[in-house]
DNA sequence: CATGAATGAGGATTCATTCAT
DNA sequence: TATGAATGAATCCTCATTCAT
């Protein structure tokens, strides 16, 4: 337990330090001092500077994969999984913004050779995690495009990727979305859907009028269209 | 002119560097020799190694927003001038993805403090184009989305983002689009527009016919849904 | 008796590793895995890295002069005893020669500065322990050497290491002797009884005929030698 | 010239200091003070701590090699070259100690990979060029041991590391050889020619009477003998 | 007695930056 | 202007030593 006890002390600071300055910029006497642990210890339970923060990185990555797999052992609608795995991922990239920092950093200096493979595998799986849930979309015919399900959950992480990060997790008005406010808002799983050509966003209520609207309207988009 | 050429050079040496590496893996000896350039002629260009870089990042910035505006002097329709930016957004993602990892990298680290808000600026400035010409979308009724211009913007931007980076700048299946082949394919236009729930991508031809089915089926789609 | 059990594993561990390495390279940690106990029980028999390797010397060190004084108990002719105590450096040099190298490595340092004195009278020991058994040899005739006798056995000496340290134990053609085979070679008494002038070696036996044979020889060299 | 002058400034530094301490116990810290250098210019000039002193090392040794070659190129009697040559490695064994605690210590670690190689050549230079010599001995018949010359070449070598480095250079009585006086004396070509059989030291003079009378005594002794 | 987790002083090495030429 | 030799602050990492169990 005490083992276990600092090696979370160390990956925590880790990740808190993370949150303001890079990986070459932290020092690990800082990380140490934060733990409030020996600067040795550190090498105790981690074999270096880049398995203290790759080891932290997949920590928090399996975590998120984690909050989605638990969603999509129960019996959801679509639609319902599809929102919780969005806010789910929406959340670790605005509360845990660091660790994915950590893990595009990772994935780039050739230091990282060992673990590279690791972490695009985890990477992967969360894209197929997405595309699962995707598929079931595609399954009751909802989702209709004909791109690849991981494209699409690619793209879908791309989005969610620029609301958390460039945006500060603000998506403007009618972000709040309904009750639980916290997370991702509707309006990614709705735009996601339907497009910038659907009518959604400020105003948007799920239901079949809504989404049928949205078609219609695009038929008449795509028809007033030139080349 | 001598001088400018050295100042060009040394900023394509850390250009290129950048590629495979990050800001605090690069030398400024390798940036020298790389640049075929003294090392201490760096320090007659650049004020420093963070300034250097941001000097660099933004150069290329500044030439990827020139694409853009570029393309929107001329009068071309909605859909392909939005294309076209996609495209040029997409190429300068793939080839010079460099310059954007730089990016990221000095929004972050503490030294940014005096570049940071010219980067922000800068990035608004991307931003605030492909807004623009979504806003075109919007005025001709092909883009009915409630969300803000800049939402969408963003979310435009993170999927591009997410095709070039992520996925190695090939989408899957439906890539290939047509000839030229190298730039951004139409995939990413139809799915922005009309999301995952319409039908597009692997048979995507962008045209009427191609559109009207798309709308059809989703239309159907909606229907069968549950909740 | 536990107790010195594990004195003992200790002391071995740590001679087995200074096979290879050098004191500063080797750890305390390596030390109690090989010697299969707690790192802290090493402090418990030793005072100090220093303190661990000084005594594992001395324990070697000793067990050698032991071997030299106890032929010289028994009543034995000069050459035979001579033999003798050539063997038993020499066996030491080769089969426990890390010993010799902590003990020259320990004279340096100055953390050595305690164990000093006592590793210099140690080693005056075994030079007086040779030296006296040279006197034997001055006293039936067969040294003539008008060198002190000290000097006689540093020189002795320093021939044996040579042979056990720089040639790896093997003199070359002439070394098997006899039997025995594993220690020092009559070549070395020989040697050192009538250098290099003198005619033996290769085909060296021991025995009257042999030793004269060679004498008779080098009584032709003599006269041959012009200057 | 400059350079040339801090690579030769920063030797002697790290030869000095490694008079009184060792390899591990010396800091590069002391060896840029001492040699009124920065720390980085070390690594200007070498690429490693261990470099450094292999390369001091190296120096040293190629000076003695030099020396010797130097003698040989002349055309003296085999005596005269022997003991000058036996002078020089005794100078260096005295002189530059420090080199050769560095080169033993250099062939054990395993970090001296990249130069044992290197090492072990040099020293059998040294040993082939005393070789060279003592074979010229058994051309004019003044050496008659049928041992390999470098056997012989490293008897010799053996006898004066242990002059040097264990009596610090004081033979006891007898020294003092002639004139020069600074380097070996005349007893240790005695010595090695004739053996302690012969008589020689104190009262050492070299010439055919002596050598005739030392073999005749070794004859008789060997008669004496028992076993 | 025995242990090994924890510690932090100490050292090799790197690299941005300066400055004499 | 242009250069690159020189510098030393800064950092990762090791390992002898301690001490609570």
């Amino acid at each position: 337990m005490a083992e276990t006890d600092k090696r979370k002390r160390i990956i925590r600071a880790a990740e808190q330090l993370f949150h303001a300055r890079q990986f070459h910029e932290i020092t690990l006497d800082e990380v140490a001092r934060r733990a409030d642990v020996g600067k040795g210890t550190i090498y105790l339970y981690f074999s270096d500077k880049h398995d203290l923060f790759y080891q932290t990185a997949m920590a928090g990555f399996e975590e998120m994969c984690g909050v989605i797999r638990e969603n999509a052992s129960r019996r959801l609608s679509f639609r319902e999984e599809l929102a919780r795995a969005t806010r789910g991922v929406s959340d670790f990239f605005r509360l845990r913004r660091p660790i994915f920092h950590m893990i595009r950093a990772e994935l780039k200096g050739p230091g990282a050779g060992v673990h590279r493979g690791a972490m695009l595998q985890r990477r992967r799986q969360l894209t197929q995690l997405l595309a699962a849930i995707i598929g079931r979309g595609k399954a009751v015919g909802e989702v209709r495009s004909a791109l690849p399900l991981l494209v699409l959950a690619e793209y879908l992480l791309g989005m969610l990727r620029a609301r958390a990060l460039e945006m500060g997790g603000c998506a403007g008005p009618g972000t709040a979305g309904r009750g639980k406010g916290r997370g991702a808002d509707p309006g990614v799983v709705e735009f996601f859907l339907h497009g910038a050509a659907g009518r959604h966003g400020a105003t948007a209520r799920h239901g079949t009028a809504a989404g049928a609207r949205v078609t219609r309207r695009t038929r008449n988009a795509i028809g007033t269209r030139k080349k």
